[in-house]
Formats: C-alpha cells, sequence, structure tokens
DNA sequence: CGGACACTTCGGCGCGCACCGAAGTGTCCG
DNA sequence: CGGACACTTCGGTGCGCGCCGAAGTGTCCG
C-alpha cells in the first residue's frame, strides 16, 4: 500500500517517549516548570540513576527537554511552553480515570492541596486559577464566549496592575489551558503566565514544599478580593 | 520513593496508544473526521487484518475511537474532537522534521495538494485554512491580538453568511489550532467546523480523492473573494 | 442453505527496550 | 593530590508487544 501517512513514524517517535511511565513520570513532575537535576528525577522515579541517565539523553534528542550541565550536574527543564501545553493536553485527557479516591490520608491532603492551588508549567491552575479566570472574565477583562481572549479592558488591567505583558514572541497572549482536578478552562498563555509570575513575586502565594502546589497568602487574599473581587472562601 | 505522581501510569497508557507506527498511521487517517473500517485501515497501514483488529481494539479500549457495528463491518471514528485537537498538536510538534523534502513525484504532488487545502478533523487547513482565517482577522471578525475569539462583527458575519453556530455544547466556539505546514494558527472549533461544512455543502470546495486534501471549486474562488476578499491567487 | 466475506481469537515468534550493577569520566572540595 | 560525588557508558537479562497465519464467529447474498 502507498499510504501510510509520512508523519506516522514521526508520531509515533514523539509518543514513544511519553509512553514510559519512569519518563512520565519525570515530565508531569518537569510540569513545576522548574529544572531539576539528574539524580533528584531518579530518586523522584525510584529507578537507578544510570536508568534515568538514558532517559533524559532521549528526551533531550527528541526535543522534549533542554538540558544545562553545571559542573557535575545535569540540569533538565522542559523545551518550552508548547511542550508543557501538549502534557498539559494529554493529562487532561486521562484525568477521568486519574480522578479515583486517594489511597490514604497523605495522598488525601497533598491531592486536596494540588486541586486548591497548584502551577501548570507557568501559569496558575487549581481551584484558584479557576477563581482568577472566572473574576476576570465576569469583569469583562476576559472573553471567553467566542473563543478565548483579553479585552481591551483586559490589557488595560493588567497594565493598571503593573503586570507587563511581552507581546514580541509569537506565544499568544491569552489561551485556555483545560484543568485537570476541575474539568474547566484556565488561563494560560503570556498573561497567565505573567500573572502567575507576579503572583509569586510579591508574595500573593507561595510554593509548597518542592511540588507543584501553591498557597494563597493573607496578602494575596486581600490583593485578588480588591482587585478582581474574588472572596477568601472561594479559595477554600 | 513516595512521589512519582499517580498521574504517571496513566499518562504513559495514553502516550502508547499513539507510540506504534501501525496505531499512528490509522489515527492520522482518521483525521480526514470520516469514519473507515477496519479492512480500509489495514490495507492503508499494510499490515493484516488480525494485527489490525486487535490495534482497534486497543484504540476504542482507551477511548481515542468510538466504533459502530453495521452488519460484517466495523467502522470506527476519532472519539470526538479532543481527541482530533490532540493529534493535531502532536503532528504540529513532530512538524519540523516531518516537513523535509518529498521522495518522488507522486508524494509531492499529493504533498502540495495537501498544502494548499485539506481538512483538520472538521475545519479547513493548509494555506486555505490560513487564508480564511486571515481574512477573518484582516476584517475585524477574529481577534488573534490577545488571544483567538470572534468579534461580535464576526458572530454577525456567520450569521449573514447563513451559517448557524452551535453555541449550546462545551466546545469553544473558536480556537486556534496550529497548521503543521504552514506552522501558522488556523480557525478550529465550532465555527471552523461550521465554516468548513457549510464550504463542502454549498460546494465552495470538495474533497479529493479518499484523502484530507480538499480543492476550491470556481464557486467557491467567487464566494470567497466575496464574502471575505480573499483573491484566487493566493490559494494556489 | 451454502459460499463469500469482514472481522476476531489464538498460538507462536522475534525484536525492542527498560532495567540493573559495575566500571569509567569529569567536577568539586578539603 | 586524593577522595567524595554526579553522572555516563556498557553488558547482560527479561519482559512486553507487534506481527503473522490459521482457525473460528457472525453477516450478507445468491
Amino acid at each position: 500500500m502507498a499510504g501510510k501517512d509520512p508523519q506516522a513514524p514521526h508520531l509515533a517517535r514523539l509518543a514513544a517517549l511519553i509512553a514510559d511511565e519512569t519518563r512520565a513520570a519525570c515530565l508531569l513532575a518537569l510540569l513545576d516548570g522548574r529544572a531539576w537535576t539528574a539524580g533528584e528525577l531518579a530518586r523522584h522515579a525510584g529507578v537507578a540513576a544510570s536508568t534515568l541517565s538514558e532517559h533524559l539523553g532521549k528526551l533531550v534528542a527528541g526535543g522534549l527537554l533542554t538540558e544545562e550541565r553545571q559542573g557535575r550536574h545535569r540540569y533538565v527543564r522542559l523545551a518550552d511552553a508548547r511542550v508543557a501545553q501538549l502534557l498539559e493536553d494529554l493529562a487532561a485527557q486521562v484525568a477521568p480515570q486519574a480522578a479515583r479516591r486517594p489511597r490514604n490520608l497523605r495522598e488525601s491532603s497533598a491531592g486536596s492541596a494540588m486541586a486548591r492551588g497548584r502551577t501548570c508549567y507557568d501559569h496558575l491552575a487549581g481551584r484558584l486559577g479557576i477563581a482568577v479566570t472566572d473574576a476576570l472574565t465576569a469583569r469583562g477583562l476576559l472573553r471567553q464566549d467566542t473563543g478565548f481572549a483579553l479585552t481591551d479592558a483586559g490589557l488595560g488591567w493588567f497594565d493598571s496592575a503593573g503586570i507587563r505583558l511581552d507581546r514580541t514572541g509569537r506565544r499568544p497572549l491569552a489561551r485556555a489551558c483545560l484543568d485537570w482536578t476541575e474539568r474547566r478552562p484556565h488561563l494560560a498563555g503570556v498573561s497567565g503566565a505573567a500573572l502567575c509570575r507576579h503572583a509569586l513575586e510579591v508574595g500573593w502565594c507561595v510554593r509548597i514544599g518542592s511540588e507543584r502546589a501553591v498557597k494563597v497568602t493573607a496578602a494575596g487574599e486581600r490583593a485578588l478580593d480588591e482587585l478582581l473581587g474574588i472572596e477568601a472562601a472561594t479559595l477554600r
């Protein structure tokens, strides 16, 4: 048969990079947007350092990760926002099955912290991300009914809040990212990333431990209420 | 180690479905949005019917495909628009390597027909899709600078063109889909699908052979020029 | 009712790959 | 300079899975 799309082998090779449980665990860990060392990832995934080294080689060669060598450490991070988006989309696709009841107390409390608020690569997700997105929409700053885009008023809001938006790159200013806990879209793209960075910089929220979960501070509750009318109760 | 995201096995299993070249070829073929029989896919992929039957079993069980039994035929199609989007995003990710020079004349002419115009699941892509998207944007019907959404004028345009938009579902009205030939976003979502369906129904374009490629008709060139100011030359 | 046809199930084969531990390379620090 | 450390390379092992052909099931049609 002549057919058989020439893209098929490439697609299969890309998917194969994610199709291993150990590599998948690494990629999900790296969704926190930070750089991890090979050793950290090996401990996280529960395999030998030598095994993980081979995995990193494949992921870097496949373009999903970039590496930075510093002394005797090999730091890796997701290659770019596009890769992060791809992983988020895949994660959202499997979420229905993954949303099963937690096995024990520890997993449960960790899970609920993640459900309250977390980062999705470089933007806010969980109930916190949804609350912010909903508030922006309710105030006419974000338009979701005909797609997903900031309004002119929305541009003004970011400006007046002192959050600068880099509009030079090709990355979209606003993009919907489907939340795998809430099953609803939240703000991603340049503006979502800028908002998250700002929130962490000025202390509206802080990271919990070494995971992706974040917690809203008292100052953050005040600021979100003032700027967007978000009641603190909705974040708990 | 306690860590290791509980989502990792699910993510790996989903990716594994796409990580086989034969299954990938099937999924890409099904991106035309139509239903194929198991036999057609077996011939397309160049494997035995028994082999393909097993593949279809996995893809259906994994939720990527839905099946419909009719007599002695088993028709399968992509489960929904979300799956199609996922595949398109993955295909776009590998496009840089896949965009190599064609091996022979036949592949070359098939490739250029696909580059001129094709369907991406249920919306228009290729130069045709880009041209429509650009025209909508230039006329203020689609806003891309702050995200990706129809404007109120855009809603009016669809209405006056007699293209009804179903706004009841959860699928976004407008969504960007990255084109793997042009490397630029084009219109997808409810409005993109409605536009494509309309174009095929009223004969603005017709499918070429059994593939995803489409050709703009003379009537289509006139209509696109009148409604959106697209010059026929840009489509060739 | 019998044969053609589409698909499925099963057994068996062979390749690919994730894994480990041991040995090797390069970096940091006392 | 020597030892601790992070990572890499290399053989070797075993499992998983994609593949086929043959036999089986269900459907259509003359």
